[in-house]
DNA sequence: TGGCAAACTTAACCTAGGGCAATCTCATTC
DNA sequence: GAATGAGATTGCCCTAGGTTAAGTTTGCCA
Protein backbone atom coordinates (compact mmCIF):
# COMPACT_ATOMS: atom_id res chain seq x y z
CA UNK A 1 0.00 0.00 0.00
CA UNK A 2 2.67 1.94 0.70
CA UNK A 3 4.59 1.41 -1.99
CA UNK A 4 1.56 3.59 -3.92
CA UNK A 5 1.52 6.37 -2.11
CA UNK A 6 2.66 10.07 -3.75
CA UNK A 7 5.48 10.88 -0.54
CA UNK A 8 6.12 7.12 0.59
CA UNK A 9 8.60 9.02 3.11
CA UNK A 10 7.28 8.64 6.91
CA UNK A 11 7.23 12.18 8.48
CA UNK A 12 9.49 11.34 11.30
CA UNK A 13 7.69 13.68 14.15
CA UNK A 14 5.69 16.42 12.29
CA UNK A 15 2.68 14.94 13.42
CA UNK A 16 3.50 15.84 17.09
CA UNK A 17 4.65 19.07 15.84
CA UNK A 18 1.56 20.47 14.21
CA UNK A 19 -0.34 19.19 17.22
CA UNK A 20 1.91 21.33 19.49
CA UNK A 21 1.43 24.25 16.72
CA UNK A 22 -2.15 23.65 17.15
CA UNK A 23 -2.16 23.73 21.05
CA UNK A 24 0.11 26.69 21.76
CA UNK A 25 -2.17 28.91 20.19
CA UNK A 26 -4.51 28.50 22.40
CA UNK A 27 -2.71 27.72 25.39
CA UNK A 28 1.33 27.68 26.75
CA UNK A 29 2.78 24.20 26.74
CA UNK A 30 5.58 23.57 28.67
CA UNK A 31 8.55 21.50 27.48
CA UNK A 32 7.85 18.64 30.05
CA UNK A 33 4.46 18.16 28.64
CA UNK A 34 6.01 18.62 25.01
CA UNK A 35 8.15 15.32 26.32
CA UNK A 36 4.87 13.71 27.64
CA UNK A 37 3.07 14.01 24.19
CA UNK A 38 5.86 13.07 22.49
CA UNK A 39 6.50 10.21 24.56
CA UNK A 40 2.87 8.75 24.30
CA UNK A 41 2.30 9.44 20.48
CA UNK A 42 3.69 6.20 18.20
CA UNK A 43 5.76 6.24 14.94
CA UNK A 44 3.24 6.96 11.54
CA UNK A 45 1.78 4.77 9.71
CA UNK A 46 0.48 4.92 5.94
CA UNK A 47 -3.21 4.78 5.14
CA UNK A 48 -4.15 4.34 1.71
CA UNK A 49 -6.94 7.22 0.06
CA UNK A 50 -10.21 6.36 0.78
CA UNK A 51 -10.03 3.61 3.02
CA UNK A 52 -11.94 3.57 6.53
CA UNK A 53 -9.76 4.09 9.56
CA UNK A 54 -11.80 3.79 12.02
CA UNK A 55 -15.13 2.26 11.92
CA UNK A 56 -18.05 3.61 13.79
CA UNK A 57 -19.77 1.29 16.64
CA UNK A 58 -16.03 -0.56 17.30
CA UNK A 59 -14.47 -0.51 20.64
CA UNK A 60 -11.26 1.60 20.71
CA UNK A 61 -8.18 1.71 22.63
CA UNK A 62 -6.41 3.89 20.67
CA UNK A 63 -6.81 7.63 18.60
CA UNK A 64 -5.78 8.76 15.70
CA UNK A 65 -3.15 11.87 15.10
CA UNK A 66 -3.03 13.02 11.81
CA UNK A 67 0.26 13.69 10.77
CA UNK A 68 -0.16 14.05 6.68
CA UNK A 69 -3.39 14.26 4.06
CA UNK A 70 -6.92 14.96 5.31
CA UNK A 71 -9.22 12.63 7.14
CA UNK A 72 -13.29 13.20 7.51
CA UNK A 73 -15.67 11.91 9.45
CA UNK A 74 -18.87 10.56 7.27
CA UNK A 75 -22.43 9.33 8.25
CA UNK A 76 -23.48 6.76 5.46
CA UNK A 77 -27.12 7.19 5.15
CA UNK A 78 -29.42 4.22 4.26
CA UNK A 79 -30.10 5.71 0.68
CA UNK A 80 -26.48 6.09 0.11
CA UNK A 81 -26.30 9.76 1.06
CA UNK A 82 -23.33 10.75 2.98
CA UNK A 83 -22.57 13.49 5.24
CA UNK A 84 -19.17 14.49 6.00
CA UNK A 85 -19.28 15.94 9.60
CA UNK A 86 -16.17 17.25 9.65
CA UNK A 87 -12.87 17.60 7.93
CA UNK A 88 -9.27 16.67 9.64
CA UNK A 89 -6.06 18.59 8.58
CA UNK A 90 -2.90 17.87 10.09
CA UNK A 91 -2.24 18.16 14.03
CA UNK A 92 -5.69 17.18 14.32
CA UNK A 93 -6.68 14.45 16.48
CA UNK A 94 -9.53 12.58 14.18
CA UNK A 95 -11.20 10.49 16.65
CA UNK A 96 -10.17 11.55 20.28
CA UNK A 97 -13.49 11.95 21.86
CA UNK A 98 -13.56 8.09 21.34
CA UNK A 99 -10.86 8.32 24.41
CA UNK A 100 -13.84 9.18 26.69
CA UNK A 101 -16.50 7.75 24.74
CA UNK A 102 -14.71 4.47 23.64
CA UNK A 103 -16.07 4.14 20.31
CA UNK A 104 -17.16 6.35 17.49
CA UNK A 105 -20.73 7.45 16.36
CA UNK A 106 -19.46 8.30 12.78
CA UNK A 107 -16.14 6.27 10.48
CA UNK A 108 -13.24 8.42 10.14
CA UNK A 109 -11.97 8.42 6.39
CA UNK A 110 -8.85 8.86 4.26
CA UNK A 111 -10.04 11.75 1.82
CA UNK A 112 -6.23 11.01 0.44
CA UNK A 113 -3.11 8.74 1.30
CA UNK A 114 -2.22 9.90 5.07
CA UNK A 115 -0.03 8.90 7.57
CA UNK A 116 -1.05 8.97 11.01
CA UNK A 117 0.27 8.37 14.45
CA UNK A 118 -2.02 6.44 17.12
CA UNK A 119 -2.16 7.13 20.57
CA UNK A 120 -3.06 4.34 22.72
CA UNK A 121 -6.04 5.68 25.36
CA UNK A 122 -3.67 4.40 28.13
CA UNK A 123 -1.83 7.02 27.94
CA UNK A 124 -3.81 9.67 27.70
CA UNK A 125 -5.47 8.05 30.75
CA UNK A 126 -1.89 8.53 32.63
CA UNK A 127 -1.84 12.05 31.24
CA UNK A 128 -5.51 12.75 32.77
CA UNK A 129 -4.15 11.21 36.29
CA UNK A 130 -0.80 12.54 36.23
CA UNK A 131 -0.68 15.92 33.69
CA UNK A 132 -3.75 17.45 34.67
CA UNK A 133 -3.15 20.68 32.49
CA UNK A 134 -1.83 18.56 29.56
CA UNK A 135 -5.76 16.62 30.22
CA UNK A 136 -7.24 19.49 30.16
CA UNK A 137 -5.81 20.80 26.49
CA UNK A 138 -6.61 17.64 25.13
CA UNK A 139 -10.17 18.06 26.45
CA UNK A 140 -9.30 21.51 24.52
CA UNK A 141 -9.22 20.06 21.33
CA UNK A 142 -12.46 18.08 21.40
CA UNK A 143 -13.92 21.28 22.31
CA UNK A 144 -12.80 22.88 19.35
CA UNK A 145 -13.68 19.85 17.10
CA UNK A 146 -17.55 20.80 18.58
CA UNK A 147 -16.87 24.26 18.01
CA UNK A 148 -16.23 23.49 14.53
CA UNK A 149 -19.34 20.96 14.21
CA UNK A 150 -21.69 24.38 15.47
CA UNK A 151 -20.36 26.16 13.14
CA UNK A 152 -21.14 23.79 10.26
CA UNK A 153 -24.55 23.44 11.77
CA UNK A 154 -25.15 27.03 11.52
CA UNK A 155 -23.90 26.67 7.57
CA UNK A 156 -25.97 23.96 6.72
CA UNK A 157 -29.07 25.40 8.18
CA UNK A 158 -28.73 29.13 7.54
CA UNK A 159 -26.22 29.75 4.56
CA UNK A 160 -27.11 29.32 1.02
CA UNK A 161 -25.22 27.35 -1.08
CA UNK A 162 -21.85 30.26 -2.04
CA UNK A 163 -21.89 31.23 1.37
CA UNK A 164 -21.62 27.46 2.69
CA UNK A 165 -18.87 26.92 0.53
CA UNK A 166 -17.54 30.08 0.91
CA UNK A 167 -17.09 29.53 5.17
CA UNK A 168 -15.86 26.12 4.30
CA UNK A 169 -12.94 27.42 2.21
CA UNK A 170 -12.31 30.43 5.04
CA UNK A 171 -12.55 28.15 7.29
CA UNK A 172 -9.66 25.52 6.16
CA UNK A 173 -7.34 28.34 5.20
CA UNK A 174 -7.21 29.75 8.77
CA UNK A 175 -7.43 25.96 10.26
CA UNK A 176 -4.52 24.89 7.66
CA UNK A 177 -2.31 28.60 7.90
CA UNK A 178 -2.41 27.55 12.09
CA UNK A 179 -0.08 24.42 11.49
CA UNK A 180 2.09 26.10 8.27
CA UNK A 181 0.13 24.31 5.63
CA UNK A 182 -1.16 27.31 4.10
CA UNK A 183 -0.29 30.86 3.00
CA UNK A 184 -1.68 34.32 1.47
CA UNK A 185 -2.53 32.69 -1.72
CA UNK A 186 -4.35 29.47 -0.83
CA UNK A 187 -3.30 25.82 0.33
CA UNK A 188 -3.73 22.46 -0.87
CA UNK A 189 -6.66 20.81 -0.71
CA UNK A 190 -7.24 16.84 -1.95
CA UNK A 191 -10.77 16.63 -2.20
CA UNK A 192 -13.30 15.73 -5.13
CA UNK A 193 -16.61 17.80 -5.64
CA UNK A 194 -18.25 14.93 -4.34
CA UNK A 195 -16.16 15.40 -1.60
CA UNK A 196 -17.00 18.84 -1.04
CA UNK A 197 -20.64 18.30 -1.56
CA UNK A 198 -20.78 15.84 1.19
CA UNK A 199 -19.41 18.44 3.58
CA UNK A 200 -21.93 21.43 2.10
CA UNK A 201 -25.25 19.08 2.35
CA UNK A 202 -25.30 19.73 -1.77
CA UNK A 203 -24.99 17.95 -4.68
CA UNK A 204 -21.61 17.52 -6.53
CA UNK A 205 -23.16 19.21 -9.00
CA UNK A 206 -24.29 22.15 -7.74
CA UNK A 207 -21.22 22.57 -5.98
CA UNK A 208 -19.59 22.34 -9.71
CA UNK A 209 -21.90 25.28 -10.68
CA UNK A 210 -21.20 27.28 -7.06
CA UNK A 211 -17.34 26.65 -7.22
CA UNK A 212 -17.67 28.31 -10.97
CA UNK A 213 -19.34 31.37 -9.44
CA UNK A 214 -16.87 31.76 -7.17
CA UNK A 215 -14.40 31.64 -9.76
CA UNK A 216 -16.35 34.20 -12.05
CA UNK A 217 -16.65 36.77 -9.22
CA UNK A 218 -12.90 36.45 -8.68
CA UNK A 219 -12.83 35.37 -4.74
CA UNK A 220 -11.56 32.01 -5.21
CA UNK A 221 -10.51 29.11 -7.58
CA UNK A 222 -10.24 25.34 -6.68
CA UNK A 223 -9.17 23.31 -9.55
CA UNK A 224 -6.28 19.86 -9.38
CA UNK A 225 -6.26 19.55 -5.32
CA UNK A 226 -5.61 23.12 -4.85
CA UNK A 227 -7.46 26.34 -3.66
CA UNK A 228 -6.49 29.40 -4.65
CA UNK A 229 -7.85 32.50 -2.81
CA UNK A 230 -8.14 35.25 -4.90
CA UNK A 231 -9.48 38.08 -2.93
CA UNK A 232 -10.37 36.71 1.34
CA UNK A 233 -11.97 39.67 1.89
CA UNK A 234 -14.69 39.17 -0.33
CA UNK A 235 -15.04 35.52 0.07
CA UNK A 236 -15.21 36.38 4.02
CA UNK A 237 -17.74 38.37 3.26
CA UNK A 238 -19.77 36.75 1.20
CA UNK A 239 -19.58 33.76 4.31
CA UNK A 240 -20.15 36.26 7.03
CA UNK A 241 -17.21 34.19 8.26
CA UNK A 242 -15.36 35.16 11.91
CA UNK A 243 -12.10 33.51 13.51
CA UNK A 244 -14.31 33.60 16.93
CA UNK A 245 -15.34 29.88 16.45
CA UNK A 246 -11.60 28.99 16.22
CA UNK A 247 -10.13 30.38 19.79
CA UNK A 248 -7.23 31.14 17.56
CA UNK A 249 -5.66 33.35 21.12
CA UNK A 250 -4.83 32.56 24.85
CA UNK A 251 -7.27 34.01 27.00
CA UNK A 252 -5.92 34.96 30.70
CA UNK A 253 -6.86 31.77 33.52
CA UNK B 1 -38.48 38.57 37.39
CA UNK B 2 -38.67 35.08 39.40
CA UNK B 3 -42.20 36.26 40.65
CA UNK B 4 -43.50 35.92 36.85
CA UNK B 5 -42.34 32.33 36.61
CA UNK B 6 -44.64 29.95 36.38
CA UNK B 7 -43.08 27.65 38.82
CA UNK B 8 -41.79 30.10 41.54
CA UNK B 9 -39.89 27.12 43.62
CA UNK B 10 -36.30 26.50 43.53
CA UNK B 11 -35.70 23.27 42.64
CA UNK B 12 -33.18 22.75 45.45
CA UNK B 13 -30.83 19.77 43.87
CA UNK B 14 -32.90 17.86 41.05
CA UNK B 15 -30.11 19.79 38.76
CA UNK B 16 -27.29 17.54 39.99
CA UNK B 17 -29.63 14.25 40.54
CA UNK B 18 -30.48 15.01 36.84
CA UNK B 19 -26.29 15.25 35.90
CA UNK B 20 -25.85 11.96 37.69
CA UNK B 21 -28.42 10.09 36.01
CA UNK B 22 -27.09 11.17 32.83
CA UNK B 23 -23.34 10.45 33.64
CA UNK B 24 -24.57 7.41 35.07
CA UNK B 25 -25.93 5.61 31.84
CA UNK B 26 -22.54 6.23 30.76
CA UNK B 27 -19.95 5.12 33.50
CA UNK B 28 -19.51 4.53 37.54
CA UNK B 29 -19.84 7.50 39.37
CA UNK B 30 -18.45 6.59 43.46
CA UNK B 31 -19.90 8.22 46.09
CA UNK B 32 -16.84 10.24 47.18
CA UNK B 33 -17.35 11.27 43.07
CA UNK B 34 -20.87 12.40 43.77
CA UNK B 35 -20.27 14.25 46.79
CA UNK B 36 -17.34 16.15 44.86
CA UNK B 37 -19.87 16.78 42.15
CA UNK B 38 -22.53 18.04 44.91
CA UNK B 39 -20.00 20.37 46.41
CA UNK B 40 -19.14 22.38 43.68
CA UNK B 41 -22.61 23.32 42.31
CA UNK B 42 -24.61 26.23 43.77
CA UNK B 43 -27.73 27.07 44.83
CA UNK B 44 -30.48 27.38 41.58
CA UNK B 45 -31.02 30.86 40.03
CA UNK B 46 -34.52 31.74 38.14
CA UNK B 47 -33.82 32.46 34.28
CA UNK B 48 -36.37 34.57 33.05
CA UNK B 49 -38.03 32.80 29.60
CA UNK B 50 -35.93 34.23 26.40
CA UNK B 51 -33.47 35.90 28.41
CA UNK B 52 -29.48 35.80 27.35
CA UNK B 53 -27.73 33.30 29.83
CA UNK B 54 -24.63 33.49 28.46
CA UNK B 55 -23.37 35.90 25.53
CA UNK B 56 -20.85 35.18 22.61
CA UNK B 57 -17.38 36.23 22.99
CA UNK B 58 -17.20 36.69 27.22
CA UNK B 59 -14.47 35.38 29.15
CA UNK B 60 -16.11 33.02 31.63
CA UNK B 61 -15.48 31.62 34.93
CA UNK B 62 -17.90 29.41 35.78
CA UNK B 63 -20.65 27.15 33.53
CA UNK B 64 -24.26 26.62 33.43
CA UNK B 65 -25.82 23.64 34.85
CA UNK B 66 -29.44 23.56 33.78
CA UNK B 67 -32.21 22.63 36.06
CA UNK B 68 -35.20 23.01 35.02
CA UNK B 69 -36.60 24.49 31.80
CA UNK B 70 -35.17 24.20 28.37
CA UNK B 71 -32.02 26.28 26.80
CA UNK B 72 -30.46 26.98 23.39
CA UNK B 73 -27.17 27.25 22.21
CA UNK B 74 -27.56 30.17 19.28
CA UNK B 75 -26.59 31.93 16.63
CA UNK B 76 -27.78 34.64 15.01
CA UNK B 77 -26.90 35.84 11.28
CA UNK B 78 -26.41 39.83 10.21
CA UNK B 79 -29.91 39.38 8.39
CA UNK B 80 -31.81 38.81 11.51
CA UNK B 81 -32.13 34.57 10.60
CA UNK B 82 -30.97 32.78 13.42
CA UNK B 83 -30.11 28.96 14.34
CA UNK B 84 -30.20 26.95 17.06
CA UNK B 85 -27.03 24.50 17.31
CA UNK B 86 -28.33 22.32 20.47
CA UNK B 87 -31.48 21.85 23.00
CA UNK B 88 -30.23 21.92 26.23
CA UNK B 89 -32.67 19.61 28.99
CA UNK B 90 -32.01 19.40 32.61
CA UNK B 91 -28.97 17.46 33.59
CA UNK B 92 -27.05 18.99 30.48
CA UNK B 93 -24.34 21.61 31.40
CA UNK B 94 -25.11 24.28 28.43
CA UNK B 95 -21.66 25.59 28.24
CA UNK B 96 -19.28 23.01 29.86
CA UNK B 97 -16.76 23.81 26.95
CA UNK B 98 -15.79 27.29 27.94
CA UNK B 99 -14.18 25.93 30.92
CA UNK B 100 -11.24 25.31 28.31
CA UNK B 101 -12.00 27.92 25.69
CA UNK B 102 -12.90 30.68 28.55
CA UNK B 103 -15.87 32.03 26.02
CA UNK B 104 -18.60 30.72 23.84
CA UNK B 105 -18.49 30.88 20.31
CA UNK B 106 -22.37 31.42 20.76
CA UNK B 107 -24.96 32.54 23.03
CA UNK B 108 -27.01 30.21 25.22
CA UNK B 109 -30.47 31.17 25.75
CA UNK B 110 -33.40 30.11 27.48
CA UNK B 111 -36.24 28.94 25.73
CA UNK B 112 -38.73 29.54 28.25
CA UNK B 113 -38.49 30.02 32.37
CA UNK B 114 -35.48 28.39 33.67
CA UNK B 115 -33.59 27.43 37.24
CA UNK B 116 -29.87 27.16 36.37
CA UNK B 117 -26.96 26.26 39.06
CA UNK B 118 -23.77 28.17 38.42
CA UNK B 119 -20.44 25.94 39.05
CA UNK B 120 -17.19 27.63 39.22
CA UNK B 121 -14.05 26.79 36.61
CA UNK B 122 -11.86 27.13 39.60
CA UNK B 123 -13.85 24.34 41.23
CA UNK B 124 -13.77 22.33 37.41
CA UNK B 125 -10.30 22.50 37.64
CA UNK B 126 -9.76 21.29 40.77
CA UNK B 127 -11.92 18.84 39.61
CA UNK B 128 -9.46 17.84 36.81
CA UNK B 129 -6.41 17.93 38.94
CA UNK B 130 -7.58 15.76 41.92
CA UNK B 131 -10.12 13.74 40.62
CA UNK B 132 -8.89 12.79 37.26
CA UNK B 133 -11.67 10.12 36.60
CA UNK B 134 -14.68 12.65 37.18
CA UNK B 135 -12.64 14.99 34.89
CA UNK B 136 -12.92 12.53 31.92
CA UNK B 137 -16.94 12.07 32.83
CA UNK B 138 -17.20 16.06 32.57
CA UNK B 139 -14.82 15.44 29.57
CA UNK B 140 -17.30 12.55 28.16
CA UNK B 141 -20.59 15.24 28.86
CA UNK B 142 -18.80 18.10 26.23
CA UNK B 143 -18.06 14.65 23.65
CA UNK B 144 -21.70 13.94 24.03
CA UNK B 145 -22.28 17.25 23.07
CA UNK B 146 -20.30 16.89 20.08
CA UNK B 147 -21.76 13.82 18.90
CA UNK B 148 -25.32 15.65 19.10
CA UNK B 149 -23.63 18.37 17.12
CA UNK B 150 -22.30 15.71 14.53
CA UNK B 151 -26.14 14.12 14.18
CA UNK B 152 -27.42 17.72 13.46
CA UNK B 153 -25.44 18.16 10.99
CA UNK B 154 -26.26 14.79 9.51
CA UNK B 155 -29.77 16.32 9.69
CA UNK B 156 -29.25 19.43 8.14
CA UNK B 157 -27.28 18.22 5.46
CA UNK B 158 -28.88 14.88 4.05
CA UNK B 159 -32.49 14.76 5.79
CA UNK B 160 -35.69 16.77 4.00
CA UNK B 161 -37.79 18.53 6.62
CA UNK B 162 -40.12 15.59 7.58
CA UNK B 163 -36.95 13.36 8.63
CA UNK B 164 -35.73 16.19 10.35
CA UNK B 165 -38.45 17.13 12.58
CA UNK B 166 -38.83 13.44 12.98
CA UNK B 167 -35.27 13.23 14.19
CA UNK B 168 -35.48 16.08 16.79
CA UNK B 169 -38.83 14.44 18.19
CA UNK B 170 -36.92 11.17 18.77
CA UNK B 171 -33.58 12.69 20.21
CA UNK B 172 -35.45 14.76 22.22
CA UNK B 173 -37.80 11.97 23.34
CA UNK B 174 -34.71 9.72 24.41
CA UNK B 175 -32.84 12.24 25.91
CA UNK B 176 -35.13 13.49 28.62
CA UNK B 177 -36.44 9.52 29.30
CA UNK B 178 -32.76 9.43 30.69
CA UNK B 179 -33.51 12.36 33.04
CA UNK B 180 -36.64 10.98 33.27
CA UNK B 181 -38.49 13.38 31.98
CA UNK B 182 -40.31 11.76 28.96
CA UNK B 183 -42.52 9.10 29.02
CA UNK B 184 -43.85 6.34 26.40
CA UNK B 185 -46.08 8.60 25.42
CA UNK B 186 -44.19 12.02 24.96
CA UNK B 187 -42.86 14.75 26.85
CA UNK B 188 -43.03 18.61 27.68
CA UNK B 189 -41.49 20.48 24.87
CA UNK B 190 -41.65 24.11 26.12
CA UNK B 191 -40.81 25.80 22.14
CA UNK B 192 -42.39 27.73 19.95
CA UNK B 193 -42.66 26.80 16.20
CA UNK B 194 -40.45 29.15 15.25
CA UNK B 195 -38.12 27.66 17.68
CA UNK B 196 -38.24 24.59 16.08
CA UNK B 197 -37.59 25.93 13.26
CA UNK B 198 -34.44 27.69 14.44
CA UNK B 199 -33.45 24.17 15.11
CA UNK B 200 -33.90 22.45 11.98
CA UNK B 201 -32.78 25.10 9.38
CA UNK B 202 -36.15 25.74 8.20
CA UNK B 203 -39.16 27.93 8.20
CA UNK B 204 -41.52 28.76 11.03
CA UNK B 205 -44.24 27.75 8.63
CA UNK B 206 -42.51 25.10 7.13
CA UNK B 207 -42.76 23.31 10.23
CA UNK B 208 -45.82 23.95 10.78
CA UNK B 209 -47.18 21.95 7.70
CA UNK B 210 -44.75 19.45 8.45
CA UNK B 211 -46.11 19.02 11.85
CA UNK B 212 -49.67 18.93 9.99
CA UNK B 213 -47.77 15.95 7.90
CA UNK B 214 -46.52 14.07 11.12
CA UNK B 215 -49.89 14.50 13.08
CA UNK B 216 -52.03 13.50 10.08
CA UNK B 217 -49.65 10.16 9.79
CA UNK B 218 -50.18 9.06 12.81
CA UNK B 219 -47.07 9.65 14.11
CA UNK B 220 -46.65 12.50 16.24
CA UNK B 221 -48.39 15.60 17.65
CA UNK B 222 -46.93 18.81 18.84
CA UNK B 223 -49.56 21.00 20.66
CA UNK B 224 -49.49 23.24 23.41
CA UNK B 225 -45.91 22.81 24.60
CA UNK B 226 -46.29 18.54 24.56
CA UNK B 227 -45.10 16.60 22.20
CA UNK B 228 -47.63 13.02 22.04
CA UNK B 229 -45.69 10.14 20.61
CA UNK B 230 -48.25 8.51 18.50
CA UNK B 231 -45.93 5.88 16.93
CA UNK B 232 -42.31 5.82 17.93
CA UNK B 233 -41.22 2.87 15.63
CA UNK B 234 -42.72 5.00 12.46
CA UNK B 235 -41.16 7.77 13.60
CA UNK B 236 -37.30 6.35 14.47
CA UNK B 237 -38.21 4.95 10.35
CA UNK B 238 -38.79 8.23 8.93
CA UNK B 239 -35.85 9.80 10.56
CA UNK B 240 -33.77 6.75 10.31
CA UNK B 241 -32.84 7.73 13.77
CA UNK B 242 -31.00 5.38 16.13
CA UNK B 243 -29.47 6.07 19.32
CA UNK B 244 -25.94 4.57 19.02
CA UNK B 245 -24.89 8.39 18.82
CA UNK B 246 -26.22 8.86 22.44
CA UNK B 247 -24.15 6.31 24.18
CA UNK B 248 -26.84 5.11 26.16
CA UNK B 249 -24.37 2.42 27.82
CA UNK B 250 -21.39 1.51 30.10
CA UNK B 251 -18.41 0.14 27.83
CA UNK B 252 -15.39 -2.01 29.40
CA UNK B 253 -12.73 0.28 30.40
C1' DT C 1 -64.76 39.99 30.36
C1' DG C 2 -62.95 42.07 26.84
C1' DG C 3 -58.87 43.53 24.40
C1' DC C 4 -54.24 42.47 23.05
C1' DA C 5 -50.27 40.25 21.45
C1' DA C 6 -48.07 36.21 20.48
C1' DA C 7 -48.42 32.06 18.36
C1' DC C 8 -50.40 29.18 15.03
C1' DT C 9 -52.57 28.05 10.46
C1' DT C 10 -53.50 28.18 5.60
C1' DA C 11 -53.12 29.56 0.83
C1' DA C 12 -50.87 31.31 -3.48
C1' DC C 13 -46.86 31.97 -5.58
C1' DC C 14 -41.78 31.67 -6.36
C1' DT C 15 -36.81 30.06 -6.42
C1' DA C 16 -32.64 27.63 -4.93
C1' DG C 17 -30.98 23.64 -5.51
C1' DG C 18 -31.91 18.60 -6.84
C1' DG C 19 -32.24 14.82 -10.50
C1' DC C 20 -30.74 13.03 -14.53
C1' DA C 21 -28.22 12.42 -18.53
C1' DA C 22 -24.84 13.67 -21.88
C1' DT C 23 -20.32 15.33 -22.72
C1' DC C 24 -15.70 16.62 -21.74
C1' DT C 25 -10.99 16.31 -19.66
C1' DC C 26 -7.24 14.20 -18.20
C1' DA C 27 -4.31 10.88 -15.85
C1' DT C 28 -3.21 5.91 -15.69
C1' DT C 29 -2.28 1.60 -17.60
C1' DC C 30 -1.10 -1.83 -20.89
C1' DG D 1 -1.09 5.71 -28.09
C1' DA D 2 -5.57 3.54 -27.44
C1' DA D 3 -8.46 2.15 -23.81
C1' DT D 4 -10.25 3.11 -19.51
C1' DG D 5 -12.27 5.36 -15.77
C1' DA D 6 -12.64 8.95 -12.39
C1' DG D 7 -13.68 13.40 -12.06
C1' DA D 8 -15.53 17.86 -13.89
C1' DT D 9 -18.92 20.41 -16.60
C1' DT D 10 -23.24 21.71 -18.71
C1' DG D 11 -28.20 21.82 -19.79
C1' DC D 12 -33.02 20.91 -18.95
C1' DC D 13 -36.64 20.13 -16.11
C1' DC D 14 -38.70 19.64 -11.56
C1' DT D 15 -39.78 19.82 -6.49
C1' DA D 16 -39.00 20.94 -1.62
C1' DG D 17 -39.18 24.47 0.87
C1' DG D 18 -39.12 29.77 1.09
C1' DT D 19 -41.86 34.15 0.89
C1' DT D 20 -45.65 36.92 1.66
C1' DA D 21 -49.83 37.84 3.34
C1' DA D 22 -53.99 36.90 5.25
C1' DG D 23 -56.61 34.85 8.89
C1' DT D 24 -57.41 32.29 13.36
C1' DT D 25 -56.64 30.68 17.89
C1' DT D 26 -54.84 31.09 22.49
C1' DG D 27 -53.46 32.88 26.67
C1' DC D 28 -52.66 36.93 29.42
C1' DC D 29 -53.74 40.89 31.76
C1' DA D 30 -56.54 45.06 32.91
Amino acid sequence: MAARMSDPLAPQSVGVDKLLLKLRVRDDVSALEEEVLRSIIEPPVAIASRSVVVKEGIPLERSALLVQGMLGRCKDMRDGQRQITEVHVPGDFADLHSFTLKRLDQDVVALNDCWISWVPHAALRAVTDTQPHLGRLLWLSTNLDAAIHRAWTVSLGRRDAPARLAHLLCELQVRLSVVGMADEDGYALPLTQVDLAECLGLTAVHVNRVLRQLREQGLATFRSGRVTIEDFKGLRRLAEFSTDYLFLDKRPR
